[in-house]
DNA sequence: TACGCTATCCTACGCCGTAAGGTTGTCAAT
DNA sequence: ATTGACAACCTTACGGCGTAGGATAGCGTA
């Protein structure tokens, strides 16, 4: 046989670090997580399983790479003078980069491991916060409040959206079980007329609530928040709420 | 040999569905749901692994008994005037109870059964918000805003506070990268400085936001909530707010 | 020619969930 | 008294998993 260990002889692409992450992460995206095993990541990519591990120290450092990689495509708040914008449209991208990464999710959230993507992107939104006039103890207590309801909604949609026969299951509890629970029945109606979009709408409507609520106690966090008062102060209040369209 | 199978000789407590269930929560809590496996679950009752089996399905079928269990635990929303307290309450129950179940908070998420203790928990939440005078849509987001906040919140904390050595690591990252993450070192310093006593604050301080805010656009949703219009209406405001003590 | 380095593979170990089927004591029906 | 159904538990075995330890092949350099 021609050639079984060694140098890459031209016949396949040689592996390297960024070709098995993305290779994972494709894997992850199209079978879930659980999906990912170090032997069938090795076999989609031509090679055998202990090949890997000369780009990966473990499987927790792939899985950290491609966390990183995801966390990556976040968009950072940008500047100006309306920092709800800025935070609504950071977390807004967070949301849609989660969802078409599910799996990135529930992984962020159980290792213990902070990516440096991730940390950058904590970063840029705690110095866009302070810059907003939030006291230090305000900005913590925001960033927390944003990021929950990020983490939260997004794996509650995440996974009501993986199975792709729950509208059917939903349609059949109604008719089986509207007199045991009806208030359920009624939200779980709400969940099938509505179509995918109203769902990005449900994420903002949390995000409106906290942003709104952010913006009113602020101001009591003035004291020691000396340097960075702009002029971002006044009539901000309703800007994000008025961009939401139709009713 | 005495005695290898058959029925019970009374030399150990028999198995049963529940022993079972309450001993691998037990695991769960102890060692992380990682390390509950059939096996070692069976040995910590005395038995082999397949003798489980006779309980439970398969592991899945284990792990929804487990978390049924922990989602009994929450408290139902109370009924009476102040919605705002009742939700609060119930909210912080489920906070408290998945604190002291961190993995179940994970395992809510990922499984696509809904426990029959989570759906009456469910069906209480959703006929409180609907007898405070929401209708029926704003009562479907205020769902998942709080559920959201419930979720991210304690997941966000559990893994937090999952490694006991975190404030250690978190001390040193002040120290070094100081310089290149300002930001998050002055985050980071207030989860040093602050006991586990300001983190259950945290998760309130979101949950007011949310509760604040639904207050505000409950007006309007009026229009069909025809039937359930209380008394609950006028005056409420800032009641829940006001228990929280100190500054 | 020899050596060292890079990139890949092979083998094996100890875990895991669980399918298939066996064994034992109890009890009701005959 | 015998039989047979049944409940409760055990044994064995299979295929999959992450990965430790070490081999191997081709290349550049000395």
């Amino acid at each position: 046989m021609p050639t079984r260990a060694g140098v890459n002889t031209g016949r396949r692409l040689p592996l390297s670090r960024e070709r098995v992450l993305r290779t994972a992460i494709r894997f992850a995206d199209e079978g879930g997580i659980e999906s990912l095993s170090m032997r069938k990541l090795a076999q989609a990519l031509g090679v055998e399983a202990m090949s890997l591990y000369y780009y990966v120290a473990k499987k927790d450092d792939l899985l950290d790479g491609i966390v990183d990689i995801v966390a990556g495509e976040f968009d950072l708040p940008s500047g100006g003078a309306d920092w709800q914008a800025a935070v609504r449209r950071s977390a807004v991208s967070a949301h849609d980069v989660l969802m078409r990464h599910p799996w990135a999710c529930s992984l962020m959230m159980s290792t213990t491991r902070v990516s440096p993507a991730r940390m950058r992107h904590m970063e840029s939104l705690l110095k866009r916060l302070r810059d907003a006039g939030f006291s230090a103890e305000m900005t913590h207590h925001a960033y927390h409040a944003l990021d929950s309801h990020i983490i939260g909604s997004t794996l509650w949609q995440a996974g009501y959206s993986a199975n792709r026969d729950l509208p059917d299951l939903a349609k059949t509890f109604v008719r089986e079980s509207a007199d045991e629970y009806p208030y359920l029945a009624e939200h779980a109606k709400q969940h099938i007329t509505k179509p995918t979009r109203k769902v990005v709408r449900e994420f903002e409507f949390g995000l409106d609530l906290i942003l709104d609520g952010l913006e009113k106690v602020r101001d009591a966090s003035a004291g020691r928040s000396v340097q960075t008062r702009r002029r971002t102060d006044r009539s901000i209040r309703g800007s994000s709420r008025a961009r939401r369209p139709g009713q």
